[in-house]
RNA sequence: GAUCUCGUAGCUCAGCUGGUAGAGCAAUACACUUUUAAUGUAUGGGUCCUGGGUUCGAGUCCCAGCGGGAUCACCA
């Protein structure tokens, strides 16, 4: 009776007594060595066959002398059907009448042993004669029933508690398993389309001295025996090139990126993007490979290359659409921005209700323009290419336009999925460019690039030409399985750190000298702190709780006057 | 960071213009030896997020805080 305890947890702690009454150990030491999981039990179905599977215990059905549960394990459910006469062939039938009908409860760890059979209402099911404890749950799950039409009655559904606790909505809603399982599926598939072509998966950094290949703002922390500055890595693009100036044709990386930004239904401050550089390519050879990738991964995960996202279909089939960041501005807006000066871009987003500000330049500009007009009307997979200069810092210049770069970003469902250049490898350009950012900075761009020393240095030993491509994995994942929110694909997205409960502190009580068996009711018969009791009358509080003693039949040993004047002069000290 | 919105039993939710805290599932007890959202009968379970305020009286109205969600902004 600790009033933290609801009383479903009290009488599952309880329970915890009883089985070691029994002489059963609620949590053994033992392997339990399982013959079948219920997958193959449901697909290897023959009548009679033993079978020893282990899972949780759920949904109990009890009708007397028999009952019916499910055993969940990782692969699925089966019916477990246990009888008094099988599980106690002898005189004894107390297994039954007492573990297994008041001392079972939803979501405990059993193992079970028996025979297949099919019911009279058809399911397959293990007629049981051996059943085991193996970890008993003290804390009761919520209470989720699927119907015979597949429809769930009183669902987890809270997202704070199904994020918060990702460990219950993964046992109680199948549906969020099969989303993770199908993101480790897409990220094999992925790694296997590159290493079948010999590409090399690497690691680099996440801890940089400098936070480059992208702009955002970093998690900042401190490296005590060098007395340094540190940066959680917003991009692992620099290293990544560094290693193909260092000779390796192809490399790649599932990079875990951090970004101290705001947080929403797509971004996390945490979030996973794979990179990879070829060289000797450059970005049209690598909108073919992206789209090959693309299509082949849902046709390895999905079957198809068709996806149903809210209200769209998509479809991977190659090839994708390519438009250039020119020919969809001027398709959404009517307007030609090849040759416009940065006063007339102004002046063209003010009119289409942008807020502009004097420290975006030429590209800044065309980028909000496109943002604001065209990126959203992209729902099938889409290239946009041949990006304005000034966005781009470390993307070679166009082989036909010097204020254009060789850049694609491939759109899907009105949202960036990926992003590609031919990558810049003239060192001399290459430190102009960062300049560039430099003097952007000053004019009050916040996410302009910081200057990397050594990456130039790195160029300057040369740097094949090279296509590089990162791919929003976590987008990728969302529109493979149908979710809208990058939460649903995280298994533990940030959120706000839990307060700490500030409730009763129970071991004051205890140091004052109060039996244990006494403090929960202490607390619920209203003295909550030490000293609170000791504020009150020695006799008044001696009538109280053995009054609360009598009331709730406690089997505690009644209190003496004598006790609790200890504790009082105990806790005044 | 801004705006809107939500917070009631273990879970999902009702609770009207302020008047004794409700349901289903879950739990407990009993009955029931092939049930399956098992069924039937009975019982227990609440700091109505927290703290202030208005009021004779607040789950309900007001203010502040905490936490979530949505929409923005920033970004991928």
């Amino acid at each position: 009776m600790n009033p933290a305890l609801s009383a479903e947890e009290s009488v599952r702690r309880e329970a915890l007594d009883k089985l070691r009454h029994l002489g059963i150990d609620p949590f053994p030491a033992s392997a339990y060595q399982v013959t079948h999981t219920t997958a193959q039990v449901r697909e290897g179905y023959q009548e009679g066959m033993r079978v020893r599977i282990a899972g949780r215990f759920m949904n109990q059905r009890v009708m007397g002398k028999a009952s019916f549960a499910d055993l969940h394990d990782h692969t699925g459910k089966v019916q477990v059907y246990m009888n008094v006469d099988q599980l106690c062939p002898g005189e004894d039938k107390s297994f039954y009448n007492n573990v297994v009908k008041h001392l079972l409860h939803n979501g405990d760890f059993i193992g079970a042993e028996g025979v297949l059979f099919i019911t009279r209402m058809g399911e397959i099911s293990v007629n049981v004669d051996q059943l085991t404890v193996l970890a008993k749950s003290i804390k009761p799950l919520p209470a989720v029933k699927v119907d015979a039409d597949g429809v769930s009655h009183d669902a987890f559904s809270d997202p704070e508690l199904r994020f918060r606790m990702r460990y219950v909505d993964l046992v109680v809603n199948d549906r969020v398993r099969e989303t993770f399982i199908r993101r480790t599926a897409i990220i094999q598939a992925m790694r296997e389309f590159f290493n079948s072509r010999g590409y090399l998966e690497v690691e680099t950094p996440v801890l940089q001295p400098i936070p480059g290949g992208a702009a955002a703002r970093p998690f900042i922390t401190h490296h005590n025996s060098l007395d340094i500055p540190m940066y959680l890595r917003i991009a692992n693009e620099l290293y990544l090139k560094r290693l193909i100036v260092g000779g390796f044709h192809g490399v790649y990386e599932f990079s875990r990126n951090f970004r101290n930004e705001g947080m929403d239904r797509t971004h996390n401050p945490e979030f996973t993007v794979m990179e990879i550089y070829v060289a000797y390519q450059d970005y049209l050879w690598m909108m073919d490979f992206t789209e090959e990738m693309l299509e082949t991964i849902c046709l390895r995960v999905l079957g198809t290359t068709e996806v149903r996202i809210g209200d769209n279909t998509l479809d991977f089939r190659r090839p994708f659409r390519r438009v250039t960041m020119t020919e969809a501005i001027f398709e959404h807006t009517g307007l030609d921005i090849t040759g416009k000066t940065e006063d007339e871009l102004r002046a063209f987003c003010i009119s289409l209700g942008i807020e502009v500000n004097p420290a975006m330049g030429r590209g800044k500009l065309i980028d909000e323009i496109f943002g604001a007009t065209a990126e959203g009307k992209y729902i099938q997979p889409t290239f946009i290419t041949d990006y304005p200069v000034e966005m781009s810092p470390l993307c070679k210049r166009h082989r036909n336009n010097p204020e254009l770069t060789e850049r694609f970003e491939l759109m899907v469902n009105g949202k960036e999925l990926a992003n590609a250049y031919s990558e810049l490898n003239d060192p001399i350009d290459q430190l102009g460019r960062f300049e560039e950012q430099l003097r952007l900075m000053e004019r009050g761009d916040d996410e302009a690039m910081y200057i990397d020393h050594d990456f130039i240095r790195a160029l300057e030993y040369g740097m094949p030409p090279t296509s590089g491509m990162g791919i929003g994995v976590d987008r990728l994942v969302m529109l493979l399985t149908g979710n809208t929110t990058i939460q649903e694909v995280l298994f533990f997205p940030q959120m706000r750190p839990e307060r700490r409960e500030t409730g009763p502190n129970l071991s004051a009580f205890e140091d004052a000298g109060v039996p244990r068996d006494w403090v929960a009711h202490i607390i619920k018969a209203g003295y909550e702190s030490p000293e609170k009791l000791a504020a009150a009358k020695p006799t008044a509080i001696h009538q109280v709780l053995n009054g609360y003693r009598k009331k709730n039949k406690l089997d505690i040993p009644a209190l003496q006057l004598e006790e609790i004047q200890t504790w009082i002069s105990s806790i005044q000290g």
